[in-house]
DNA sequence: TTGTCCTTTCGGTAAAAACGGAAATATGAG
DNA sequence: CTCATATTTCCGTTTTTACCGAAAGGACAA
């Protein structure tokens, strides 16, 4: 008897699809996910053809998957003595992972608008004949990206356990932000 | 001579355009971005038609993303004195733009997914023919994505004021987690 | 109530993306 | 070097999604 592939497991199944269609809502190609998916369920490195077979894939279509995966971080290439074909693992950290994702579509994403505001920015502020509250919201939008990927920048770099503990705080954090005079400061 | 729109000043169309862009990239359709981008710009709010003729789209797209926007609750509706139509205006505050975009978005993708892993991990405890890996595997998935969610929950019901504090302090709020062996402690 | 104006829904079409298969390229063993 | 095997690129097909126009469905004024 062969072993029990993992796609043979319902809920295995379930998840992979489940995970495919997550990453199509968020402009994931559905493939990629999937073969992210399996791979973070697989106990061993699979090959490509492998991943073919179980998820029923053309050949390309995987190949282009996995180097879309590994362009983000989260799935690594590594060898078998004895074999020369390229085996897969998913990153199993899913701090790491989530770390790497989110990095990528700010290099990806993020910084480009980033950039692009700065520039219409600075076209605008050489013009006299634009309505000043377009030039004030522009230039408050790329305020407001820069901020936020300043502090995803800062924060990232803190160590895990760290990280980890902050999150376990939620709110509790504003605990140690000087009050103004808003609500949510120390209470007693 | 006719006012000046907002489509004719060529940094404000690159922002729309970029904006329609970005937001396809992130599964969200691309008209439903610019018409969101568009009353950002916009001093007063708008009404459908106008919204059509300044994009070039038709008038049931425009109806379908200004629907989609207010399910998101970045756009809502006012009335003109003695105008008929609905007009639309976005919300201009990014802070609370942000939060309810990630609100929602989660409500609509992250929730269903911890249900689903929820769901997943009850049945695969209820099986003993499973490799003990996927089971944890699952179970890890469904533990992170659930602490993350509940972090969310906890920290979008900070003041504003209070988060963008935090915000600014960026890693700095580290301080103020006990120390164990990491790095990044109090440095002096 | 009736007509007008505005909005939404629906069905077909057009555009875009995903996907598969074949061909090309690369890698490594003998 | 040559062959066998693994991988990637390219291009045509399929599938999905976005979009438009027409028709239906309200709301309000007269």
């Amino acid at each position: 008897m062969a072993k029990a592939a993992i796609i043979d497991i319902p809920e295995a199944r379930a998840f992979i699809l489940h995970w495919g269609e997550m990453g199509s809502q968020w402009g994931v190609n559905r493939s990629v996910s999937q073969v992210h998916a399996l791979l973070y369920l697989s106990k061993e490195p699979m090959h490509a053809e492998d991943i073919c077979e179980t998820l029923g894939l053309a050949r390309s279509n995987v190949s282009t998957a996995l180097k879309e995966l590994q362009s983000y971080g989260i799935v690594s290439r590594t060898h078998l003595i004895g074999d020369r074909r390229d085996h897969f693992e998913a990153e199993l950290d899913l701090w790491d992972m989530l770390m790497k994702i989110v990095i990528e579509r700010k290099k990806r994403e993020i910084d480009p608008t980033i950039q692009t505001l700065s520039d219409l920015t600075d076209q605008l502020a050489a013009r006299d004949d634009v309505p000043e509250h377009v030039r004030e919201r522009i230039g408050r939008m790329h305020q407001f990206l820069g901020t936020l990927g300043g502090w995803y920048d800062d924060v990232r770099r803190l160590p895990r356990p760290t990280l980890v503990a902050l999150m376990k705080m939620g709110g509790k954090v504003a605990r140690f932000i000087p009050v103004r005079s808003q609500s949510g400061g120390t209470k007693h």
